[in-house]
DNA sequence: CACATATTGTGAAATATTTCACAAATAATA
DNA sequence: TATTATTTGTGAAATATTTCACAATATGTG
């Protein structure tokens, strides 16, 4: 089982990589690697050896089996569903989100609880009220719920949702969620990105 | 100068606290921030000493004095102006995301190349080319570009903005940009945030 | 084939981050 | 006021992560 962070980074080499397949690039060393993505070569290299051994001496990694051999790794040669919980403006947008299908991943659900919402068609996908989560999972194969949530209703949406037995959530909630320790969470907490970067500006300022 | 792991964590305090205080509570000890949080006392306690000393030994932090000094320490006294390149489905997500204004950040304007929508009016902003981008820049006070580009343009848009004075960027094309030392990038790709959990997907289902 | 050149894979060394552990400080109690 | 309960702030120790450095391996050339 690899650590948090090189599953970070493998993430990344993989889409790397697949920008240089697009451009007909057939292999690539550790430095050119990390040269792209400001990282020194003898980590790639190391985050690499968890593959197995997947290079050539003196000439580098053929990106195409790379590309395999990430995709197995990570788990991005199955499909997975998904289900959107909140189908406000963020959900519609993430739903919309081309990244998403092309990488195997397929909204399969949206649950919302607002009456004027319920019933409501997406392509061909109705919202439907939480009530129905647990037989909607087992029936459409939910691995993975994204929550688009209000704040106040994360965590019980969270409670929800690992009850129907997922263990994958991505939040989008400005919430740190109590969930059990098999349970998977990622943050992507927006206002905390730009309050990052105003930690920055601001620091420049008071230079 | 914090290094960028405690600026995150001091960010997510920040949250924790104004909860807390929305739910009356005037003191926290570490050991309560960390609860909430799934951290070590030791940890918030080294984190927050950055800030000076600002606990009391035998009770705690106080949480409103407390919240002063992330919020200063932060730049959240302030308020920074956005501009959003990309109107996408996304883009107009952002704009509406109730976070952002609550915390100090204000759009100021939208960019977009696309025909069909410059002239568009979001609220009282109206989509313009991004030719017009310096001008705006330094007429509008924009500090913040967040980038809901498509993959392609995202290189070009950057070094348009870089060029144009911004030195922080948040950006949710999944590309790693390539931009001066001086200037920060945030990353917020969120197909990349699902692949790390199908990564966990994937190795429940390998045991 | 011998030699030169390039780059991997990986223990060991160097850095960075987190936790420990405890003196110092505060408050509550008698 | 003395005593007891807590909890901070922080060097030192423990862990974790990254980089170094080099033997091993692959390719190209004459």
């Amino acid at each position: 089982m690899l650590n948090r962070h090189t599953v970070e980074r493998l993430v990344i080499y993989n889409r790397v990589l697949k920008d240089l397949a697009k451009k007909n690039v057939k292999w690539a060393t550790s430095e050119k690697i990390a040269e792209i993505l400001f990282r020194s070569p003898a980590q790639v290299r190391k985050d690499l050896s968890f593959l197995g051994k997947k290079g050539k001496p003196g000439v580098g990694y053929n990106i195409r089996s790379l590309i395999g051999e990430l995709d197995s790794t990570l788990g991005l040669r199955k499909t997975w569903g998904v289900a959107l919980i909140g189908a406000g403006n963020l959900g519609r947008a993430l739903f919309h989100y081309p990244g998403f299908k092309r990488e195997g991943f397929e909204f399969r659900a949206i649950f919302d609880n607002n009456s004027s919402k319920i019933g409501r068609r997406w392509g061909d996908i109705t919202v439907t009220p939480i009530t129905s989560l647990n037989s909607v999972v087992r029936k459409r194969k939910i691995n993975i719920a994204v929550m688009t949530v209000p704040d106040y209703a994360a965590q019980e949406v969270a409670d929800k949702l690992t009850a129907a037995g997922l263990k994958e959530l991505l939040n989008f909630a400005p919430v740190t969620l109590n969930v059990a320790d098999n349970v998977n969470v990622r943050y992507a907490d927006l206002a905390l990105e730009l309050e990052n970067l105003s930690y920055n500006l601001n620091h420049r300022a008071l230079k």
